[in-house]
DNA sequence: CAAGCCAAGTTTAACGTTACACACTCGGGC
DNA sequence: GCCCGAGTGTGTAACGTTAAACTTGGCTTG
């Protein structure tokens, strides 16, 4: 299926405004009306160059539709990792909720790197991007504010107070205290918190681990920092190892609540390849909802945030900053979450 | 901290390389040597330059950038779900392979729409890409290439002979064999096949589908259509329904061969919550070698490609084909895979 | 000491698109 | 017969960046 080219056909050679113009026989300003559906255009003009872009196969350039327009209608969503079932389901979800919206989401993996969430934040790379959404790892709220400095920006996750941008989140600590309520009630009193990622670290963990000390609080119980490892990041094998730590040592937990559900998916591993039985010999609770959560063996208790919610809502806010240049005071939204009670806590 | 700006402040104002310049006293040009650090600047210059750049804020417009240099330095990784743990995990290398390219990737889910996989192949879209990596699945070789015409372009999975692109995969047929004999040789003889896309599909679901028959006719047992049924998405949910009605017909297959992990999962999901053990009553095998797969209980078996390979291969004949305008015949590459074997189908 | 050269800049002209202002050609109303 | 407006279409300038050609002045070199 060759195509026509009006100049020297290099490589990797596309044809321009231009060029669809000259073998038309119209201006290009013409064609250009033509593309974007402007009116002034006859039909038998239209007719006629609209076949010329079949037969060259023109497509619009979108640099220089950008450049134009001064934006881009892109938006970055900035993630520690893809890989991770929860943020695999948002990024659909923000997808879906931007193609509604008329943009498109450009996702970025920071890996909890400094630098990278910095170049995120600032919007330095080959793709212009109009604005973020951002789920923060190593910076804190000063640096995020300093880096997007005047970019629109939503972040997620949960914020002490005012935040650099919008905010959405889901109760952190009311879903974690929830959990591990839930736990208590059903008899346990070795809970454990997997999850805790020592130093900064995001403010979401800081949540959950406030939740899991009020839960142990309501129910009259000491906090045990024997009882609360520290994990490198929030993957299985992170939950494995830590779970497995602490079932290997002297006094096991009789319950695990862990911080997402990716730890939790390696709590329950780490249980069962001892040849424990989950719930019966030790619990297993994790947060964020997942399907994989849904499917696991024994099916995983969890903390399910409305993640669709979550998706409108940042998307929504950030078009508004986009579009409306909305000047407003930064916004929270808090999202509602559900607390998803299956066998992994309380067996058949 | 407030950004100096020459001009008028306006909401989404970003200060330009005139900025820059007016405020450093010297030339547009002399600032984006600095910014690109080219040579001829003193030492001095350059220091001003800097700080006025510091000082305001100043991120190059890569529109502007990208329609000069006539590319993008993006390529596109078409795939049908990013929340599918084998895309997730690619899109996560093929980020990594593509960022030790210097290139960025965007991630476009297709979900199999023939509509979103035509744009995906045209790049039409607000963002600028070099070329693509792509995962076919509603579309056929002929359209494939009609509609990507000339357009750098990887194609990922199984392509009968000459595809329109260059081809990145794995011996699915041979893969998908491996791991039904080995289901055979632990003394299965009624081996399921979950993953039949009925009408054209992908063609690795025609491979392992063919990999499969293949070793059921080395072990000299009957096809037996009853035992593979179609599935509307390769997805846990579809998994589980499948295997499902399987297992709850009159003759239920001791052996599941998933298409894939996540069909595998909900394969393994649907026995275990009918009482039925895995492997003791039905082993389960699936496809893709994800990080789920191995920490699934029991740990599942799977046939697992080199996923890095993929992409490292993936990534480095795509930008030959944007650098050097590569105009060498298409070439397939095929890339190692292991079956590795797990508790899902030996037990312990 | 003229010729040449180098470092440190500046000027110019694009890349492809589109907003805006302008031009032309018809019919029809007065 | 003249003007007006509607319907079509064209020309110009600008978006921000950079390759390439050009300028300037100081310094080496034969």
């Amino acid at each position: 299926m060759p195509r026509e080219t009006p100049g020297s056909a290099r490589p990797g050679w596309r044809p321009s405004l231009k060029d669809v113009a000259t073998l038309a026989g119209v201006s290009v300003m013409t064609v250009s009306n033509v593309v974007r559906g402007a009116p002034n255009v006859s039909a038998a003009t239209r007719e006629r160059v609209l076949d010329v872009i079949e037969r060259v196969g023109y497509v619009p350039n979108s640099s220089a539709r950008n450049l134009r327009a001064g934006r881009s209608g892109v938006v970055s969503f900035a993630i520690p990792a893809i890989d991770n079932s929860y943020f695999a389901e948002l990024a659909r979800l923000m997808m879906d909720e931007a193609a509604a919206l008329g943009r498109t989401v450009l996702i970025e993996q920071t890996k909890g790197d400094r630098e990278l969430e910095r170049r995120a934040l600032t919007g330095y790379g080959p793709t212009p991007t109009d604005g973020l959404v951002f789920f923060p790892q190593a910076l804190d709220g000063a640096q995020v504010s300093q880096y997007a400095a005047g970019r629109p920006l939503v972040l997620l996750g949960d914020r002490g107070g005012q935040g650099p941008g919008d905010v959405v989140t889901v109760d952190n600590e009311g879903g974690a205290r929830e959990a591990v309520a839930h736990l208590l009630a059903t008899g346990r009193r070795r809970v454990a918190a997997v999850g805790d990622p020592r130093g900064p670290g995001t403010e979401n963990s800081h949540r959950r681990l406030a939740g899991y000390r009020a839960a142990l609080r309501q129910a009259g119980l000491p906090f045990d920092a024997g009882l609360v490892p520290a994990v490198a990041s929030y993957t299985r094998a992170q939950g494995e190892a830590a779970a497995g730590a602490l079932l290997d040592g002297g006094q096991p937990p009789d319950a695990v609540f862990a911080f997402n559900d990716m730890l939790a998916v390696g709590a329950v591993h780490a249980a069962l390849s001892r040849g424990l039985r989950v719930p019966e010999d030790v619990a297993v609770a994790g947060f964020d909802g997942t399907d994989e959560a849904r499917y696991c063996n024994p099916p995983l208790t969890t903390v399910a945030p409305d993640k669709r919610g979550i998706a409108r809502e940042a998307m929504r806010m950030l078009g508004d900053r986009i579009t409306r240049g909305d000047e407003t005071p930064y916004r929270t939204v808090r999202m509602g979450h559900q607390l998803l009670v299956r066998r992994s806590t309380v067996g058949r």
